[in-house]
DNA sequence: TGTACATCAGTGAACGCGCGTTCACTGATGTAC
DNA sequence: TGTACATCAGTGAACGCGCGTTCACTGATGTAC
């Protein structure tokens, strides 16, 4: 038990230093992660990030990584959970992205941040956030296999799968698609649309128009 | 002629603020546009700026109303210039978006960065904002007058296209693209998938699978 | 088991910095008569 | 045309602020013997 040693050493320092870090930024957006109100948060004095992040911009980059690697992680289940029927699966990981964008708006925001590719010359980082692309590769592959998706240009595909569902969770996060009015239909509506060229995942509000789907 | 009369007064510091302002953002970032470097460009006292945007947010609001307005403007150009054939048109309306984040990385990532929507209060800003997504609305509805996008639900389907060409421009911007080779290239392919029920318009690459588009 | 010592993970004071903004001011301009 | 005066658009000094980071330090821990 590391719990509560409440001494000189902390003695868990770096993994609580991320975790509230992440808490922070979430609660009061990423300007509000400074060195010195982590420090205050995590009950130590301001230097003693120092001992485990070289600098802030180390920090930013470890915060960010940690999002990369859940946002995969929430991706792969919702694969992995529906894999028997391609097209679901498809739209189930489409919509866990969105889902967490949503729910860690700041998080989020911080992984694509202005300037985060400055960031990745921290191996880490642009480990995780490669994998987490790879991860939306499989997805796409997984529609190409059982013939949900189009043939080839698997990487172009992959991209416009991305654009869409980044695009989609900020105009939600950032408070753009008010007007849209249920944003989780939005969701659906919008993967439904790239999906489009599977016969059996015609949507009923384009087949009026009578022509194949 | 009002330039260059070097006095006391300016004359035309509040048009020249927001030029000044906008330069210096695509130059150094949103991070570099503070008031005072403002005023340093503008050869200005630093308190000069006060006299014509009351704070920062302000200022800030302007910059942004400034974006939409012509974010708007090259896509009614757009839209306008092929009204004969509407499937180009949409194609040509999302190109323009993305070409105009891509030209103007900071100034689009401004538009549409952490908090914007705080800056909503100010009339003019939401004002343009709403828009250019009135043009947007145009740019679908003619997609649909005309066949070429499927019927019914024009909201959905522009905040579809708005999704698409916003996380794409995203992408882009912040360098996640790169792996995706040719930008230009994967824009048409981005488009071309969202327009893929229109017969006329069925991407080669897709077609070889020999189902109908 | 006890001890010496290197190393690690903290402390707290202090640094310099650039920021947004306020304040009392002043020079230039426009207008009424 | 000349003058008085209100108003407008600038000035420059100063404010308080929170930030990231450095520095010399010290208490706690782990290890070799």
């Amino acid at each position: 038990m590391t719990a509560k040693k409440q001494g000189y050493h902390h003695g868990d320092l770096r993994p609580k230093l991320l975790q509230v870090a992440i808490l922070l930024i979430e609660e009061k957006g990423s300007d509000a992660l400074t060195m010195r109100e982590l420090a205050r948060r995590c009950g130590v004095s301001r230097t003693a990030p120092y001992r485990h992040f070289s600098d802030k911009a180390a920090l930013l980059a470890a915060v960010a990584e940690e999002g990369f690697r859940r946002l995969e992680e929430e991706i792969r289940k919702a694969r992995i959970d529906n894999q028997r029927d391609a097209s679901r699966a498809v739209r189930r990981c489409f919509l866990a992205y969105t889902a967490f964008a949503a729910d860690h708006p700041t998080h989020y925001r911080l992984m694509f941040g202005r300037g985060i590719k400055r960031l990745f010359i921290y191996p880490g980082l642009a480990a995780a956030a490669k994998q987490a692309f790879a991860e939306l590769m499989a997805v796409v592959k997984l529609g190409q296999a059982t013939g949900r998706l189009p043939a080839g240009r698997t990487v172009r595909l992959a991209y416009s799968f991305w654009a869409m569902s980044h695009g989609l969770s900020l105009l939600i996060i950032d408070g753009f698609a008010d007007r849209a009015g249920d944003v989780r239909g939005l969701s659906e509506f919008a993967c439904r649309l790239l999906l489009a060229r599977s016969p059996a995942e015609t949507d009923p509000s384009a087949s009026a128009d009578g022509r194949a789907g």
